[in-house]
DNA sequence: CAGGACCATTAAATCCGTTTAATTACGTTA
DNA sequence: TAACGTAATTAAACGGATTTAATGGTCCTG
């Protein structure tokens, strides 16, 4: 029952009459025992059923192998592809890592740091959680936590970030409706707090006014990044006096709550009103109407940063608070079409 | 820019003129330590940025305060609240834990494990892989880990288990169609292969033979669990002879994608079929029409999992391979009405 | 003032791999 | 045969916190 007696490098030492330096450089493929020890420490390794102790290890070596990975919230689907594509790369060179959420608390994230450090991390991928001092991303580059960041930045922070390249991304989208001959055309969802906030909002805006058109203040609903708060957001929208035609949503979230909202009204979305989508989520192609959406490049984002962070932690390359950006795609579905004149 | 010089109990110890022990203690709020020494302790400690290095605290005490969860899919909005209830339960607990995917390969779940047994976890709460061997669930037992199981469990493991109860629960939507006045009910997704299948498809046949009702082999479609591939079975269901006029859907996600399928095909879901899901995720309500559907009671499986393994880890109970079943509801919406006689 | 009771503090052992300088063993060369 | 080179192995220090038995000091009590 009880954890028999625990197996060390010296059960194993002792069993072969060998020390536990030979067990040691044996087990990890060192050059300096011969072949002929290295299998037969292994063998037996394997046979009495050894179990590996990296707290020993990285207390003496201080590498962990241990990553971060901290997200908004990592049940959120737009996180999903980055995740993925974080873990594969990871799992391929053998480290863990450690997710959390942070939901956007400052205070949730500086405990999840504080708790990287102490497990002496050997890294951290973060999209950072909104008004994030830079101050706490100093406190852990000073403690030897080399970031990361993906999908947003901190202001003051000199640290590599992998985004999308989100102003280009919403122009595709916007440009696309203009050009299917909308005028009135609403934004839905984010909010100036974010860079990402910042950036598509200005996407929109300067591709509204190259065209001549115009940008009133009330079209802009701050707030939903969520299938529920889109869903919400279609009453406001569909209540503002001379509606607009077509609607760049924050997200495929957001637009899809909204046509939700929309259907739920009588609307029928894609053909009464235009929307489209942004991050083209495994459900964007699913939904009824199929949502015209822009991919950002999760992938793309996901597997360079983390690279990145590999290579650095090799030695490899420091990283420098550079940007690299990725060119998202315009993804034209069903749910944009050409206004319907009323 | 290097890590200064690395500061560590010692550091405080020496500049305040007493040992390593009483710094020890006095940061743990020992009450050895006198209350003068504890403040002057633990304010210098913070004033120099003193991080506690749990590796080497573990070493020592063979205690980690790292508990491992393992799902499917963390991203799948199923485990979603489940994960969500964890989470809430083992911050409040300061526990780290370790996040994982299984992707139900056994290869990938036997890492896993293997490493948290090398971090020294105190335990895992786990959705064991589909043909996870038992052999693998008693040698991380042989090695110290408690285990708690949610939603499944593994033939010959004497592990507690938390989950819905699934035949009740697929009765509770099985019982509500035929009240409604359907005859022909389909079921769409899972598999015989977890114990959650058999027992869905248990309770979907009982129910129905209760009734004296027909269950035609074709008319149990396996395989579906996600949005994708409930889409993709619409064809095959409206393709059925004879074809049911409501279905049972493994969960939310089958049936979404389903109603989407089926609305692509120019039916109306929730009129011209009855569709019924499972889980009530939060956009069982938002999808339109709004998803009839069986609440799992998500949030209360993870809350006790985690509870329960708190409390074993504590020594407060020792954990028995005993079935904890929540019972689950049934919330009625807009996806189901009576047969539309044809 | 001796003896006892407390209280706060500490010395030192411990947890288990890793690493480097040193040692041993053996073969080769002059 | 002495001197040297090479390969394999190992002794021992080390990483940083925890813990227990022991120590030193202060204050009472009789």
């Amino acid at each position: 029952m009880r954890p028999v007696q625990k197996i060390k490098l010296s059960t194993i030492g002792e069993a072969l009459g060998v020390s536990t330096a030979t067990v040691s450089l044996a087990l990890r493929d060192s050059p300096l025992v011969a072949e002929a020890t290295r299998q037969r420490v292994k063998a037996y390794a394997r046979a009495i059923g050894y179990i590996y102790n990296r707290r020993a290890a990285s207390l003496r070596t201080s590498k962990s192998d241990i990553i971060g990975v901290v997200v908004h919230d990592i049940m959120n689907p737009f996180y999903a592809e980055i995740l993925r594509a974080i873990e594969t790369e990871l799992d391929r060179s053998g480290q863990t890592f450690l997710l959390s959420n942070h939901y956007d608390s400052v205070d949730k994230q500086r405990i999840f740091l504080e708790t990287l450090m102490q497990l002496g991390a050997d890294g951290v991928i973060m999209s950072p959680a909104i008004d994030t001092p830079p101050a706490d991303i100093e406190l852990g580059i000073r403690n030897g936590l080399p970031f990361v960041f993906i999908a947003r930045s901190v202001d003051g922070a000199d640290v590599p970030v992998f985004r999308g390249d989100d102003a280009f991304g919403i122009g595709l989208a916007t440009n696309h409706l203009i050009a299917l001959g909308h005028t009135r055309i609403a934004m839905i969802g984010g909010s100036d707090k974010t860079s990402t906030g910042r950036d598509r909002y200005r996407g929109y805006r300067d591709a509204m006014r190259k065209a001549g058109l115009e940008v009133p203040p009330e079209w802009r609903i701050q707030g939903p990044r969520t299938k529920a708060s889109g869903f919400e957001a279609a009453g406001q929208f569909l209540a503002l006096r001379d509606r607009p035609t077509a609607v760049v949503c924050w997200n495929d979230l957001v637009a899809i709550g909204l046509m939700n909202g929309i259907a739920r009204a009588g609307l029928t979305p894609g053909v009464d009103i235009s929307v489209t989508g942004y991050d083209d989520l495994e459900e964007a192609s699913i939904a009824t109407p199929a949502l015209t959406t822009v991919w950002n490049g999760q992938r793309d984002v996901g597997r360079d940063a983390a690279r990145a962070l590999l290579d650095r932690i090799e030695g490899k390359k420091s990283l420098k608070g550079t940007l690299h950006l990725v060119r998202p795609e315009l993804h034209i579905r069903q749910s944009t079409s050409k206004p319907s004149e009323e």
